[in-house]
DNA sequence: TTAATGTCTTTTATCGTGAAAAAACAGTTT
DNA sequence: AAACTGTTTTTTCACGATAAAAGACATTAA
């Protein structure tokens, strides 16, 4: 079993989500641009589209011939990478067993628990390195540095610099940049939000981090825009631990966030200061 | 050859050293803090030194023999890590070849130039990959992203408003914290190499790095204690490349460093800050 | 009874291998 | 000739295996 085929099954999947749209799917190189994979994944879910009776496929014709039916997706869990597989199982042992600081990590240990190989484990930590959780002994095990009121902290501060000084440049921003557009959209997403937030607050967390990075975006500095990967990690394992009043902490959230908007549309450094100053201020609460 | 016994012959070579200062060495597990290595390692160190007639050894009794003869040693070479290999190799390639931006990375052609496995390729990329040079295209290849002016700007930015803050951060410690000590040593090394600048110049690089590390550690925040990493691994490559004059530039960035410390501890922090900046822009220019 | 040495076990670092997926090449169709 | 399909080659991803190195346990000396 030396590599799962999650990248045809999860992109089989999301062809047959095409199926019900259209009466014929486009050509092998469109299908592949369309699912994110290369020509050789698309012919290889064209085939089973065939046998399984989806379609009927002679070279350039490929003809839907039935809707599919539930059974006919491969089952969601099959369709992780192991990469996914490995964090998730990471984090919850974090979360939930006592994820005391100075604890060490061991890469075998953990390779057999969630029953991968150990260079998977490798690699995982290596990536994971980066946000400052644990740290290598060289030859050594690794060690586990711990959620604590510290790391929050540190993290936060440095966010709090990367998000003021990217406001300020997304507020310099020429009128006619292609930001203002999305910024739009994303105000108009909030408001719709805001509207139906009794029943949607849960959408929330995708809202803030597609809002964030496209400010972080507008600071093009690399190092700043990757460092929102470290602070969407901690939020989503955040979010899923901490439910408490979430539904009172997004609808705040989305109100600042609309405060937020306003101040950027308006270029006044001050004020765009100000509106982010108060989110991550209500932001480090939790 | 799975896999290198670097860290013996490394750990052997200092131990070498350490025969001419002694007569007789100290424990196995005082010798293993010592060199840095586990008691097994230390282990195999002594029963060589006893085969080649360095040491004789019987329990405790580790007396030596004769001083060690230049063929004792491991050649250096013999020594490094492969990840250290393989950075160099990689860098090399970066530096002297065409490093345009957009070019693709192969991990199998690059283990096969280096002479390593393509795992050990794989993990350096990964750790690498946190310098913000290369990027994954997930299921392919890496992508360059160059040693472009945009890279160096974008880490100059980010390096002023950690040193800044690690310097304000640095003037607010308490007169009691071990670190005026070392600040004073550093000053004292900082004079000593002013004055013998003509003949030392190339060693101002280290003191530097040690320097602003010191700085940075103030700031309490491992996001900024390690992005000196990134900072740290450009200069040094940046170093070994363009050497026009070196002198004069090292011998104003002593001038500068003196300056700066000389702020730290007025602990004033308009000071400070204004060294600092001083500091931080003729670095820019380079 | 503490701290060393001697011995055995476990873990890490690295490689070769093989299937999945991508990419390159060659031949067709419009 | 541009864009597709068919076929072959190459690369990435993940595994198990093995020597180096670390670590744990048992024994002995001071």
């Amino acid at each position: 079993m030396s590599k799962s085929n999650n990248v045809y099954k999860d992109a089989y999947n999301r062809c047959l989500r095409l199926l019900d749209e259209t009466r014929s799917l486009p050509s092998e190189p469109e299908l592949g641009v369309l699912l994110g994979v290369s020509r050789t994944t698309v012919r290889s879910i064209l085939a089973r589209m065939e046998e399984t009776g989806l379609i009927a496929w002679n070279k350039r014709a490929k003809t839907v011939l039935r809707e599919p039916r539930p059974d006919d997706f491969f089952p969601e869990e099959e369709t992780d990478t192991l990469a996914q597989i490995i964090e998730r199982s990471f984090m919850r042992r974090l979360l939930a067993g006592g994820a005391e600081a100075g604890m060490q990590i061991n890469e075998l240990e953990l390779a057999r628990e969630i029953g991968v190989g150990t260079t998977s484990v490798r690699e995982f930590l290596i990536r994971f390195s980066r946000f400052g959780l644990i740290e290598k002994r060289r030859n050594s095990h690794w060690v586990l540095k711990g959620f604590t009121r510290a790391f929050a902290l540190e993290l936060t501060e440095i966010r709090e610099m990367f998000e003021i000084r990217s406001a300020a440049a997304f507020a310099a921003l020429p009128r006619d940049s292609p930001v203002w557009a999305d910024l739009d959209r994303l105000e108009a997403e909030h408001h719709l939000l805001a509207s139906e937030i009794a029943t949607r607050f849960n959408e929330f967390s995708e809202l803030d981090e597609r809002f964030h990075r496209l400010i972080h975006r507008a600071s093009h500095n690399r190092f700043i825009v990757d460092f929102y990967d470290v602070i969407a990690m901690i939020f989503h394992y955040h979010y899923q631990w901490n439910k408490a009043q979430e539904r009172e902490r997004n609808e705040v959230a989305v109100g600042e966030h609309l405060a937020y908007i306003e101040a950027l549309k308006s270029r006044d450094l001050g004020k765009v200061d100000a509106a982010c100053r108060k989110h991550l201020k209500s932001a480090r609460q939790t």
